[in-house]
DNA sequence: AAAATGAACGTTAGCGTTAACGTTATTTGA
DNA sequence: TCAAATAACGTTAACGCTAACGTTCATTTT
């Protein structure tokens, strides 16, 4: 004597309600639980039954809710992910390479940008707990107290990609980045730079700049006694911060190479010296990262740091994949960095 | 007499259950609904309570479940948009436009990228409607038919972006591809270009390169007589299609002035034209699209299209808003398109 | 002072699904 | 041939939350 459920609308002048569960139970004459076990594609049904139950639910055009399967199972299959920006490829590989890997395992990815801002970061992850995700990702390591408290008294799987620690939240896969700005650093030394510059944005919360420039001021203390020089523009994009940080350097000092955050900037850079009549390398060495697609037309090689952003992020997802399935994974995963020389410094002297 | 929700589980060895809002009702000595109330600002329960309750709730890290509330609710405050991909700026700009205005009103969104497939696009349609999201936004128009049927029969507003036409599934914000190809063929024969040519990817469904490439074709072949050719290399990125395809023009025809589908397309085809000795604008016009980042530092100023993208997005999500508020909103809005001359094309004749 | 009002709570009944356990036919084994 | 095993279903009770309606008790109104 139970009420078909659709008909809970007493009248319906606009679409009408889509079909639940029960709906498509009555209209094939079986019970629900056969409908779920048909749909889910589990055993309990015939054959012939799951055939014709698919078939009515494909006519009634039903759709389950995910809501209350999500509410019943007491989880999800969404992994969340916060990342800086969608602007510039490196996150767009990093999110690439992750989102193949969880689609593959049946995973949606729910994602978020921070703009740099770790407060951001915590509203979305507060968000992202409430919906039970399978797996949370965070950019970098510079977070809120209150972020790494929630998450650690969750029992959810956490990645931390990008940057690298031996002290993640949960677990980490990423790159040294004061390591990179080291490997930069001892090339220029070893090419026999001695006034060195360093480009960025003027974000407050992007530490892994900080992180490159700390390496790369280290190495040229040491083994010059020399200081970098720092340009941080507020430029609306990468290719015009670098064309204005450099503008902004060669008015200051007097430097024999920049280095950049990325290689879009030291294309600005190339274009500010192209139009100043400076000509690279001769007059100045110009140092990019990330070995991004627009150097591939370039006809000057550019000198740069090869970050595997994709491996980056399929390592990731599958890390956290395994931690989700209770595998025993490594606490912290650094990917390689490779120096790419190029015809932007002078060769070897 | 009713047992506490979190002692369910028998022993906890590992991290203890999250807290639920039975939970936090016990600890503070009020019912449930006080605390729902509480939690969610709407009047019923004491300042004094209310204060009381959001202590009690913080301190015990109590995250509501949103998968319960939406079932409860049978809504949920998420936007599900789906993407060609993450790479390059447009789709970024067109992002950024749609999330800000999102957020402000209080949704969040659910990205997928489709990578130009139709079949993608239903998959991830499947998968949204399962979430009963508040609102659906695709990227252009070339659907699968049943997309098409399933969100026809589904209550859920639905905006197609980017592209432009008077009979979207629901609601339409974009540009119309067509009417740019042809705004660039008539400003090509203004300036007295005879032979045409137009770069683009091999992507089977980017439905825009065809229409703007009809656009620019309908014109020259209407004012000229004259056929564009066309190339399609299969490239791993922008750049390298710019450059590849022009190269490959190069070798096929006598092309006066090259249309690419993008600015980035178009600094590849500058490159490849740099390295073969062309100069441009006097041996070859090079026409790029979107005035993306990259424009702003070439010393020679690229003739372009601009698209408004932010605006775009911006203006989407609005349109979007209005009709998931049951507001009456138009059914299609085109955004302006501005063809920007520049020193990549010869002057006025 | 009795009645009417309203704020501040609590109770009940779902929301649509699945896990766990029943029940009924059908086959199998000795 | 009959108990035992198995396949193919159905029933029940959650999952965590909220809408709608009850209840209580301090105010206000007449």
């Amino acid at each position: 004597m139970q009420k078909i459920a659709s008909e809970r609308s007493g009248f319906m002048n606009k679409k009408h309600h889509p079909a639940k569960i029960e709906d498509v139970a009555a209209r094939a004459n079986v019970s629900i639980m056969s409908v779920s076990r048909a749909i889910r594609g589990v055993d309990g049904v015939s054959e012939k039954k799951r055939r014709e139950i698919l078939r009515i639910a494909r006519e009634m055009k039903y759709v389950p809710n995910s809501n209350a399967r999500s509410l019943a199972v007491a989880n999800s299959n969404l992994i969340g992910i916060s990342l800086p920006t969608f602007a510039g490829e490196v996150f767009a590989d990093i999110l690439n390479g992750m989102r193949r890997t969880f689609d593959s395992a049946g995973y949606s990815s729910v994602i978020d940008t921070t703009e740099y801002s770790p407060e951001a970061e915590l509203s979305w992850v507060r968000r992202l707990l409430s919906w039970q995700p399978a797996g949370i990702i965070l950019t970098g390591l510079d977070h809120q107290p209150e972020t790494v408290d929630l998450l650690r008294a969750s029992p959810i799987p956490v990645l931390e990609i990008w940057d690298h620690t031996d002290t993640p939240i949960d677990i980490c896969v990423g790159i040294d980045h004061y390591r990179a700005g080291q490997m930069i650093g001892d090339h220029a030394v070893s090419l026999g730079y001695r006034r060195p510059a360093f480009v960025s944005t003027p974000r407050g919360h992007d530490t892994r700049a900080d992180n490159r420039l700390a390496g790369l001021r280290d190495v040229f203390a040491r083994e010059r006694g020399t200081e970098v020089l720092s340009a941080r523009p507020q430029s609306g994009n990468s290719f015009a911060t670098g064309f204005d940080g450099t503008a902004e350097l060669l008015g200051a000092g007097a430097p024999d190479i920049i280095c950049y955050l990325n290689d879009h900037m030291a294309f600005g850079g190339l274009m500010c010296c192209q139009m100043r009549g400076l000509s690279v390398p001769q007059d100045l060495g110009i140092v990019g990262f990330n070995q991004l697609d627009l150097a591939s037309v370039l006809p000057r090689k550019l000198t740069t740091v090869r970050t595997l952003r994709r491996l980056m992020g399929i390592t990731g997802a599958t890390q956290l994949l395994a931690r989700i399935n209770g595998v025993p994974t490594e606490k912290s995963k650094p990917l390689p960095l490779e120096l790419i020389p190029g015809e932007t410094t002078r060769a070897q002297i």
